[in-house]
DNA sequence: CCAAAAGTGTTGATCCTACACCCATGT
DNA sequence: ACATGGGTGTAGGATCAACACTTTTGG
């Protein structure tokens, strides 16, 4: 007998994460290869499970296929095409996550037997429609780092210098965030940060053949408050 | 015998519409009183149907609860605690979508037998959670109108005059397109829409007891390639 | 001393605000 | 003639891109 009965036809739901992170200072996407998914490359993200809500999900099956969490994850698209799974209908839920830079580690999965992350700019061909989903949301990722530009801290862990902070932005190839205007980068951010107190100054600095860099962190309380998701 | 069985779990999925249109110059949504929802008011909406897609579920519902057909109408929101629905587990995908002012022909229908609009910012008790997914959507067309400005043209049909065009922005609240400084919204949408070519002069002209203030026009090509859903 | 990267001052163009003003119609 | 809303010109302030420059470290 059926596990699951009712008189209505029902589909499934998933949810499906692209998670960026910087990988020498590239945008990078984690991917994951499992059993079931024809053996290919393919978004972590898996089935939604009874009394859980979609954002609980997908934080579950990103911790349960990779191990990890992450300071950011929102909700950008669906995918509902009923064609987009061959073997029956379902309502892909698509969020954005990004992890900071630094070692990943990855925790073994029976499900999971490969996971690595992949420029963007150079994608393999992914399982379902997931090129697709991960293309629009590296493109969602580029108008959300310009509209809420404190995004780029969740790329960082344990503070920031300014150039470093300037390459997150460089990594996402925006205008005025751009190569070597480095004069113009920091009176924006200035003027950006400031008047919300977003970023705090520490008394570290980064070390190098060169004058030290001071290093910030930003400010969580104030984050908080930015609006936009 | 249940007509749908499964080994596994489902979610029932549904859509729900926040229809916005401006009604004596107020920002103001649709509402529909519904046998089933508790003979309260909620937002149009329903099932997800076994082939369709949810933007298909969103437009079908819309048409078959009211009759209409929009000219905007677009994802924003989510809503998947597992407890929104008492009677069982139902993901909400939620749109937002734009009447143009003017007569309204509502179809009737067995289900529906109360349609109406509101202001938004006196809206009644809704079912569920309606209050919240209506409130966010009508943050969300905040936000909106303000990236993709062109949205404001869907609110009228068969042209618009520029005092009309800026009483549809002022509906919303916004800052810079606000109350009566007229000269800088007109050089604002100049420079906005000029470029772009997103409107054309008419020669068409809106009579009244002053000087006849000139009718203009979207120009739907170039409103496509707009960016940003 | 030199290389390399951190960090700052300032000008000129551009965009936006505020305010004043003229124009065309109905009564 | 005048009331009503349509429509425009423009000076001064704020904002931003571009370029040149100084500072501090390691080797």
């Amino acid at each position: 007998m059926a596990f699951f009965e009712s008189n209505y036809w029902h589909p499934s739901v998933a949810t499906d994460i692209v998670l960026l992170s910087l990988r020498q200072k590239k945008l990078s996407a984690l991917l994951v290869k499992r059993l079931d998914h024809e053996n290919g490359w393919a978004l972590p993200g898996g089935f939604l499970e009874k009394g859980e809500d979609l954002d609980q999900c997908a934080h579950r099956e990103l911790n349960e296929e990779t191990g990890i969490q992450v300071p950011y994850m929102s909700h950008f698209a669906n995918y509902s095409d009923p064609n987009r799974d061959s073997r029956h209908q379902v309502i892909s839920v698509a969020y954005l996550a990004v992890h900071p830079s630094g070692k990943l580690r990855i925790r073994a999965n029976s499900d999971v037997f490969d996971v690595n992350w992949f420029n963007v700019e150079n994608l393999p061909d992914l399982s379902f429609d997931h090129n697709k989903i991960c293309g629009d949301g590296i493109k969602y990722s580029r108008l959300l780092i310009e509209r809420k530009p404190s995004l780029a801290f969740a790329f960082h862990n344990g503070g920031f210098t300014l150039t470093e902070l300037q390459q997150t932005f460089a990594a996402f190839g925006g205008h005025k965030f751009s190569p070597e205007n480095k004069r113009n980068f920091r009176l924006w951010l200035k003027n950006y940060a400031d008047g919300r107190g977003l970023v705090v100054e520490t008394d570290k600095f980064r070390e190098g053949n060169h004058r030290p860099a001071r290093i910030y962190e930003p400010n969580l309380e104030a984050l908080d408050k930015e609006t936009i998701k």
